[in-house]
DNA sequence: TTTTGAGTTGTTCGA
DNA sequence: GTCGAACAACTCAAA
């Protein structure tokens, strides 16, 4: 039988690979596994050190499975319908299959594919495989996308439980007679890029699982079962880290959902696992918000705040990307991102806010950062995020709730673990003034053995003062300039 | 069609 | 120290 392509893009598994066991199947496990390297992705204006290294790996452990069952990872470099094109010629394939790929770059990439190999004679094929529930499956009784989270959620779980979960078989694969030319999978300076200090976690698909395993794991502390109220403690390992497996597909949200549904029959359980499928379904939920509404890429999803009159201090915004604003919580996360790619989920929120509402300093400016930093990054989850924190989204949180690093960090890291960990100038800060070290008594900084302005910066920007200049700041975006 | 209820994650102020 | 109200309407979703 005449090979199939499976085109690998944000499905690095073989375990519950929809579009990889469909061409086992139709093919007779003739599948010819390829990886396109796109240099529009890996090295313009997107590019991504930590997650560029991430893939590189991923790519490497998926070929080492792949050999393990007698197949191999074709690895090309270039424009992708032209190698699918020269891939199907060279190995006499009757078509291409994929998993879907909903953000508006991969949306445009995978039509052109799919009309090229079309008009070519091929069979192009796509599945859904990256989320739940995808573009209108999950909708309103108008038919319309929900662009409200909760009731897109309570629809989610309905949907779920009628339909229940169906994960893909094993794939079965057939050695090929001929093999095409293969690029040796490169490394990332050969890509033009350098990771510096970022200490990336495991890529692969044995260790996205084995991570999932440990997550449920009923012994572990606080683990799934605890995750409901651990998620909330950025000094805790409290959650799954799952996040740059389910980005590059070494993991499935359907191998999560199944673990996560198993877990929750025991009453202990339920109300972590619930929780933390809430965070899947806002993965669902964030990639149909872009998929309808493209234009949330470039500007405000509620368009009537693109006029929100952003101050834009290029100090400022450099403070905030280096950890020194003075403020512990946000100066830890900074710089927990940079070390390992990742950042706390309560975290990224704190930091999100003080950029948008402390520095005044457009979201977008935020997002890019992000983007170019985290082994997770996702352009819809983290566009939906920082819209969110800057109250310009769908379902945006009410632009008058302003986060206060100093309470953020009380409430949420009381004894500093977490600020202590990436903040070691402030390891001798009594807990009473680990969030507000510069209103410590100078005699009490010699005890800390900090110096605040010289060992550890002073704050910034004055919050309260930040924050009623936010509040106006909105105030006339939402044409109500006068508070009278 | 109209109405009604509700909306991830807070903070500040003053009694 | 604790507690409730104010912050602001507005839009979405469903009955």
């Amino acid at each position: 039988m005449a090979p199939i392509i499976h085109w690998f893009r944000r499905d690095l598994r073989l375990a519950d690979n929809t579009a990889l066991a469909a061409a086992a199947r139709d093919s007779g496990g003739a599948v010819l596994p390829v990886f396109i390297l796109d240099d529009a992705l890996l090295c313009g204006r997107h590019a991504s050190p930590p997650r560029a290294a991430f893939l590189l790996a991923s790519l490497g452990s998926l070929d080492a499975d792949l050999r393990a069952l007698g197949s191999r990872l074709l690895v090309r470099r270039g424009e992708p319908l032209r190698e699918l094109l020269s891939l199907a010629r060279e190995s006499q394939a009757q078509g291409v299959y994929w998993n879907r790929d909903y953000t508006p770059y991969a949306v445009r990439r995978d039509g052109a594919a799919e009309a090229g190999l079309r008009s070519a004679g091929l069979r192009a094929q796509s599945f859904k495989d990256a989320v739940a529930f995808e573009m209108l499956e999950v909708a309103t009784q108008q038919g319309r996308p929900y662009a409200i989270y909760t009731p897109y959620a309570r629809r989610w779980r309905q949907l779920l439980a009628e339909r229940g979960l169906m994960l893909a078989p094993a794939p079965s694969l057939a050695p090929l007679e001929r093999w095409p030319a293969s690029l040796p999978i490169p490394a990332l300076e050969d890509l033009g890029l350098a990771l510096g200090a970022t200490a990336l976690p495991p890529a692969g698909e044995a260790a996205a699982i084995s991570r999932l395993r440990a997550f449920a794991d009923p012994r572990r502390e606080p683990g799934m079962a605890g995750y409901a109220p651990a998620r909330d403690l950025p000094g805790v390992d409290g959650t799954s880290r799952l996040s740059p497996h389910l980005r590059l597909g070494s993991l499935s949200p359907r191998q999560c959902l199944a673990t996560a549904l198993s877990l929750r029959e025991a009453e202990a359980a339920r109300a972590g696992a619930d929780a933390w499928v809430g965070e899947l379904i806002w993965r669902d939920f964030y990639a149909q918000v872009l998929f309808h509404h493209p234009h949330a890429l470039r500007g405000a999803f509620r368009r009537e705040l693109d006029a929100l009159a952003w101050e834009n201090d290029e100090g400022l915004f450099r403070a905030w990307q280096e950890g020194r604003t003075g403020y512990p919580l946000v100066d830890a996360a900074m710089r927990q991102l940079r070390q390992e790619g990742w950042m706390h989920n309560r975290a990224r929120m704190v930091v999100a806010s003080f950029l948008t509402k402390d520095l005044l300093v457009d979201w977008r400016w935020g997002e890019r950062h992000f983007m170019r930093l985290l082994v997770d990054g996702d352009p819809a989850a983290n566009n939906g995020g920082w819209q969110w924190a800057a109250g310009t989204g769908t379902d945006a949180q009410p632009y008058f709730r302003i986060f206060n690093p100093a309470s953020q960090g009380q409430r949420f890291d009381p004894q500093g673990a977490y600020v202590r960990r990436y903040l070691p100038e402030l390891a001798n800060v009594p807990d009473r003034h680990i969030h507000a070290p510069h209103l410590m008594a100078l005699a009490e900084q010699l005890r800390a053995d900090v110096q605040v302005g010289r060992d550890y910066p002073a704050p910034i920007v004055d919050h309260g003062a930040q924050r009623v200049r936010a509040l106006a700041l909105y105030r006339v975006a939402r044409g109500r300039p006068s508070n009278l």
